[in-house]
DNA sequence: TGAAATGTTGGGGCG
DNA sequence: ACGCCCCAACATTTC
């Protein structure tokens, strides 16, 4: 009689978890847990604990109707996990692995103080299996794509199982009920209704669509991932096959496309793996002395979307208010606050951090870093998005600020994207004052640039 | 997965 | 008819 520990962290899925297969191979009894760590859930992320929290819940649904229970603990995990040991008489604990250098420092505890083994599966290859012939990591992401292409699938997903031993009595603490997310339902099979949805069309018009902030041209299905209520081998395998059965040249390169975006996720895996200081600093080194401003009153402005930039306003209340934002508006704000503001791209890091429900420390610093244009294939400093223009080109009929910045709602076309230019007589005729009921820029984008040169420069001759 | 500055071209107006 | 200027429109270079 052999009894496994199956420690769920961020793979809150029964379909392809690679985890709690190898714990049901393994033992006759698989006792499911997850263990709410007080490090973790500080309430610094309060959307994201949100989501968790209704996550396990409904993690914790599926598992009762298969005749199994998600036990619950509350403490630091090792603890947690000794003492679920002696409880049951468990051999063996099984957990995917994390890359975090959180996760692997307290992995690495783990397995000095108990028998714990770790699965792949939150990357589709792990991390130190994508390495150039001379064993170094991959920088730049072209190659690591190729290559990543070239690795052979290790199999195909791992269906639900449709039953699961039950357990013994155990406690279990009461997580308090969390109220749900209306557009994120955290729910493993929702993660899949809207997988189908997006490839039974949007999909073939990604390569277009993915970049109007005014359309639903992409997937959202970032805080599926980021929880592991979908594994990204389920999103590989399935995008494989409609690649596959595509001819039509653009659908087939869109979905090529979005293939890729998947492949930035292992590429910020592998980046945060290999490098972890990116988190306390720039990759590059001749960029790590830029003279950024430290301006509270324009930090917050951009964190509250009151920039006066309607573009980068709309995005932000989308981040607040619904904890996602589109990916063309994380470019354009992001470009805003670190070449616009001169704001060091870590505040924008930690914010993001904050409100994100897909919010994960390696994607999230790899897209910061490649904003800022200090991070590993990162885009050139001189790369500066002009807001007005990204807002004109990426929502053309204004929709998207329309939206999320009601009091530009009634604005037309015209001045939509850069409403301080409307004119006296089109602002009483529509009853909006600018600097009144919607703040002038905070700052002029052409003054803002040649300064972000000029600071660019600067610490690149140091 | 930019945008601004600068350079080139070619059609049309005009003396 | 011709040369000249103007200036879109597009291309290239630069940041």
């Amino acid at each position: 009689m052999t009894t496994a520990i199956w420690w769920a962290r961020r793979d809150l899925r029964l379909a392809d978890n690679q985890a709690l297969n190898l714990a049901l191979n393994r033992a006759d009894t698989v006792i499911p847990v997850f263990i709410v760590d007080p490090q973790l859930m500080d309430g610094s992320a309060p959307k994201r604990e949100t989501f968790l929290r209704n996550a396990i819940a409904s993690l914790a649904d599926e598992m009762r109707t298969r005749g199994s229970q998600l036990i619950l603990r509350q403490g630091e995990p090792i603890q947690e996990l000794r003492r679920l040991m002696e409880e049951t008489g468990a051999q063996i604990i099984i957990a995917e692995s994390d890359h975090s250098p959180f996760a692997k420092a307290r992995d690495n505890r783990a397995a000095a103080a108990l028998p714990i083994e770790f699965t792949g599966g939150i990357t589709v290859h792990p991390p130190e299996s994508v390495r150039k012939p001379d064993g170094s990591p991959y920088t730049i992401f072209t190659p690591f794509m190729k290559f990543w292409k070239a690795l052979p699938m290790a199999g195909d997903p791992i269906p639900a199982p449709k039953s699961l031993p039950a357990i013994p009595e155990l406690t279990s603490i009461e997580l308090p009920a969390a109220p749900p997310i209306s557009d994120f339902p955290a729910v493993e099979n929702f993660a899949y209704e809207r997988l189908r949805e997006f490839f039974h069309s949007s999909i073939f018009d990604y390569g277009e669509a993915r970049n109007r902030m005014d359309i639903d041209g992409t997937s959202r299905l970032s805080p599926y991932l980021r929880f592991g209520l979908i594994s990204p081998r389920v999103l590989i395998s399935a995008i494989f096959r409609v690649i596959e059965e595509t001819d039509n040249k653009i659908s087939k390169q869109s979905c090529i496309t979005w293939l890729n975006e998947i492949i930035w996720r292992e590429f910020y895996f592998n980046i945060l793996d290999h490098f972890p200081f990116v988190l306390k600093m720039s990759f590059r080194e001749n960029l790590r002395s830029i003279p950024w401003r430290d301006m509270p009153s324009d930090l917050a402005a951009w964190q509250n979307g009151l920039t006066g930039y309607p573009v980068v306003d709309a995005a932000m209340r989308q981040l607040n208010e619904t904890g996602w934002m589109h990916n063309r508006a994380r470019m354009i704000t992001a470009s805003f606050l670190t070449k616009d503001l001169l704001i060091n791209w870590q505040a924008g890091e930690s914010w993001f951090l904050r409100q994100l429900l897909d919010g994960d420390p390696a994607s999230n610093n790899g897209g910061w870093q490649w904003a800022a244009g200090t991070g590993t294939d990162a885009a050139p400093y001189f790369r500066i998005f002009n807001p007005v223009l990204q807002s004109q080109k990426f929502d053309p009929n204004g929709d998207y600020v329309r939206r999320w910045v009601p009091e530009l709602a009634k604005l037309p076309k015209n001045y939509i994207h850069s409403p301080w230019q409307t004119p006296m007589d089109v602002q009483s005729q529509f009853g909006i004052r600018m600097g009144k009921d919607y703040p002038l820029p905070i700052v002029d984008h052409q003054f803002a640039r040649l300064r972000t040169l000029q600071a660019y420069k600067s610490a690149k001759s140091d």
